[in-house]
RNA sequence: GGGGCUGUAGUAGAGUCGGUUACAACGCCGGCCUGUCACGCCGGAGGUCGCGGGUUCGAGUCCCGUCAGCCCCGCCA
């Protein structure tokens, strides 16, 4: 809906989003994929679809004819895309009934994840998932673009196939015609891609799903989709300028943020220094600090003996932490000790030392 | 394979030291309302407190078991 089509006549069809019934005059929402669209029917000017409006309530799918026309004075609403029109509905006709959902359709109420399952034909039409999967639509959209750019070649490959020795553990399909025999499902489309380099398709990218029989995370799926790609004649320099190259134009055309190029780059040796990961969220912010040096031969054991046997002792420096109770780093210990840690040894530094 | 947390109305939550009829919100139903937009006001319905057992005069609350969900460790590139 844009300023163009104002005063025209049109018909347009989605769910009724919420209902605002005054009395008099009635409101609705009615959503589609794009968003939201406001419906004024006023019992004066056509009776007969302001009465059904009467009936119409939460996910109805109705059909309306109507003009577009600017809001009056004063209630434009500014927080909608289309807050400036709304339909002047002269016709409505009610295409489908609705029960009442189990749950509201809408960005603001948060529902349990199985519940949300449970009914997956509804949650589906909730705005913040409907805008999620266009997301992913735009992503991998560029992403294939993006990489027809450069040269690939979108290959597939099969998913009923043999295992192969990997980390992972695969999934298992029977086979009815190889009774007692299974197929495995790819972790990774891994040697099947160098199948393709030896071949001589320099080139191969591929959005693809891969399988691994893991225990779940938060973040981790049984199934997941990969963009797979393999270059030969390149080096480290090559890859890295083609993938940032990516992730910019993904961002630009996902999310409209633009990111200069090339990224900020550290090695595999100052991550593991700084952070004691190869994945830092560098928005962590508190780098190790190295000690090992300053605490060898120092009396205590705990740190000495290690630096002593040739191990590292590093510390961070949380800044303002002084102020902490003795419960809150009793909480911090307990909490480093679900990583395995043993202990957490903290010093308190003040103003006046 | 192991550990932790949580299960109360359709939804998401509160419920004190075990004590009378389990609470308010959103949603739902009815009424009122002609410029709202997460409309507003008034009224109403809606509960196997996950399930089973135990302790007790009395259990949503305490104990044991069980099931489900979430999260984490191991595992996973």
């Amino acid at each position: 809906m844009t300023a163009e089509q104002m005063g025209q006549e049109i018909c347009v069809m989605g769910w009724v989003q919420r209902r605002r019934d005054h009395g008099g005059l009635i409101f609705i929402d009615l959503r589609d994929r794009e968003g939201v669209l406001q419906l004024a029917l006023d019992p004066d000017r056509d009776p007969e679809a302001h009465k059904k409006a009467e009936q119409v309530r939460n996910e109805f799918v109705v059909a309306v004819k109507g003009k577009v026309s600017p809001r009056p004075e004063g209630t434009v609403n500014p927080k909608m895309k289309t807050g400036e029109v709304e339909i002047e509905v002269s016709e409505l006709k009610i295409l489908n009934r609705a029960e009442t959902p189990p749950f509201m359709l809408d960005d603001y109420s948060e529902v349990a994840e199985n519940i949300r399952l449970k009914y997956r034909y509804l949650d589906l039409r909730r705005p913040s998932v409907q805008k999620s999967l266009m997301l992913r639509h735009r992503v991998s959209r560029t992403v294939r673009r993006y990489l027809d750019d450069q040269g690939f070649l979108d290959i597939e490959t099969p998913v009923l196939t043999k295992s192969t020795p990997e980390g992972a553990r695969y999934y298992l399909v029977p086979s009815r015609v190889s009774s007692g025999q299974f197929y495995a499902l790819p972790q990774s489309p891994q040697l099947f891609k160098q199948l393709l380099m030896v071949a001589g398709f320099d080139r191969y990218a591929q959005i693809v799903k891969c399988f691994r029989d893991e225990d779940l995370r938060a973040d981790r799926q049984p199934e997941f989709t990969q963009i797979d790609c393999e270059m030969s004649f390149v080096d480290r320099e090559d890859v890295m300028t083609i993938m940032e190259g990516m992730i910019a134009r993904v961002f630009s055309e996902g999310i409209g943020v633009e990111i200069s190029c090339p990224l900020p780059r550290i090695t595999y040796a100052e991550a593991l220094a700084k952070y004691g990961v190869d994945n830092p969220d560098l928005r962590f912010g508190l780098e190790l600090v190295e000690l090992t040096s300053i605490v060898k031969g120092c009396g205590f054991k705990v740190f000495a003996s290690v630096a002593d046997k040739g191990g590292m002792v590093k510390a961070i420096n949380v800044k303002g932490a002084a102020t902490f109770s003795r419960k809150e780093l009793d909480d911090l210990t307990s909490f480093a000790a679900i990583y395995g840690a043993k202990g957490l040894a903290w010093v308190k530094m003040t103003a006046d030392g």
